[in-house]
DNA sequence: CTTTTGCCTAACCATTTGGTTAAATCATCT
DNA sequence: AGATGATTTAACCAAATGGTTAGGCAAAAG
């Protein structure tokens, strides 16, 4: 049969999966209730069921998704024909916007990766995040044997751009808490450090001619 | 009546608090069982609720405990009298070694309060950590219109500093699944970065004369 | 029109889980 | 030793929660 798209314009299976997304990122797989993801989703509590085999399933299906999506900032900056500075700036450009948007994820994902180690294998066995890495260590390498930045480690590097990028986003809330901003005020000093940390790590990495 | 140390030389009390410490960093306040505290400290489940009125308040005293821990660096940094740029060195140094130590406490206490953000309020009621936080600005402020230091935004150097620190260990599972190291090798390469993200800072913050 | 098929709902079920209780121990004081 | 009060245990309970089922309904197929 042809799906029915009548009332909704949105199929009930996509309605659950945003609803799942949402509960699950924000309460974590233990502190998600099936009740509330079918209330938001406004559908029975048994049609998740209906496609979906169980709670682990649907978690699974949205980690997945999550998961990929935090880490797609790395497409940005291994493709493309650009110099090496403007693949960190787009990157860190890249990165702050795609969690302002969704503000929850990278919680998300480091959460459940810590509580269950076990979903890394499960959800990269496909997936050639390994791959990524070692051709974005390659691309620096490369600029540090042509002598265009400092010798630097290459892990140490990736790590300290998406730290900058990240943890603002995680910490928001203790971090407007402890300097007093709204959420209009955050955003833009979020939005600021597109390039004060391209600027920190660059000045950081360049040689001076 | 005295308390009894006789066979466990600590007290029971203190076994369960140690106890729901590492469940409830581990697994979060939802993904906690009280069965699994009560196992994890050896004693019968109806002791919890002896010693603690229920789930919540036990946790309440548990995320106190760790927050406080959390913030406790930034004391380091505020007193004492040293120079700046010793104050971050100091600064970097002891929040590694805090959460080397302690990996799970940053990133349970960002989700729990990314999860219920009234805990923010209600634990920092009295801990003064506004206060901590103005401190830290007003001797921000005061090098820079000395010229020690380039203009820069007080609440944007205290979270790069800590994001560089905290980060890596919030992210160990996924970067050490990344990276194919090992414990002992991430370990240590945490431990360089006591220099390295010193330096970082310090390159571009100090004015080269 | 009738049948089939996919979609959906209300009611229900089994298990898990936080929490309670009454009775048993154990230590201390008299 | 016996009384007293704190500590501990096993058994139990009610509510919450993930999951199931029997049946209803609407639209396409015959």
């Amino acid at each position: 049969m042809v799906k029915a798209f009548s009332m909704s314009e949105v199929s009930t299976q996509e309605r659950i999966k945003a609803a799942a997304a949402k509960v699950f990122t924000m309460k974590g797989l233990e502190g998600a209730r099936m009740q509330d993801i079918a209330d938001e989703a406004n559908i029975n509590k048994a049609m998740l069921h209906y496609y979906f085999k169980n709670k682990q399933q649907l978690f699974q299906v949205i980690f997945e998704e999550k998961a990929t999506k935090v880490f797609s900032a790395l497409d940005l900056f291994v493709h493309g024909e650009l110099s090496f500075h403007q693949r960190i700036s787009k990157f860190v450009e890249s990165q702050i916007s795609i969690f302002s948007e969704f503000p929850t994820l990278p919680l998300f994902v480091l959460m459940e990766v810590r509580k269950n180690p076990a979903l890394l294998e499960a959800t990269f066995r496909n997936i050639p995040l390994q791959i990524k890495r070692s051709e974005f260590q390659s691309l620096v390498e490369n600029e540090i044997s042509v002598g265009n930045i400092r010798k630097v480690d290459p892990q140490e590097l990736l790590l300290n751009i998406i730290a900058l990028c990240v943890y603002p986003i995680i910490a928001e809330p203790i971090f407007r808490f402890l300097s007093d901003m709204d959420e209009i005020e955050y955003r833009s000093f979020i939005n600021r450090r597109k390039d004060t940390i391209t600027a920190l790590i660059t000045n950081d990495l360049f040689i001076k001619k």
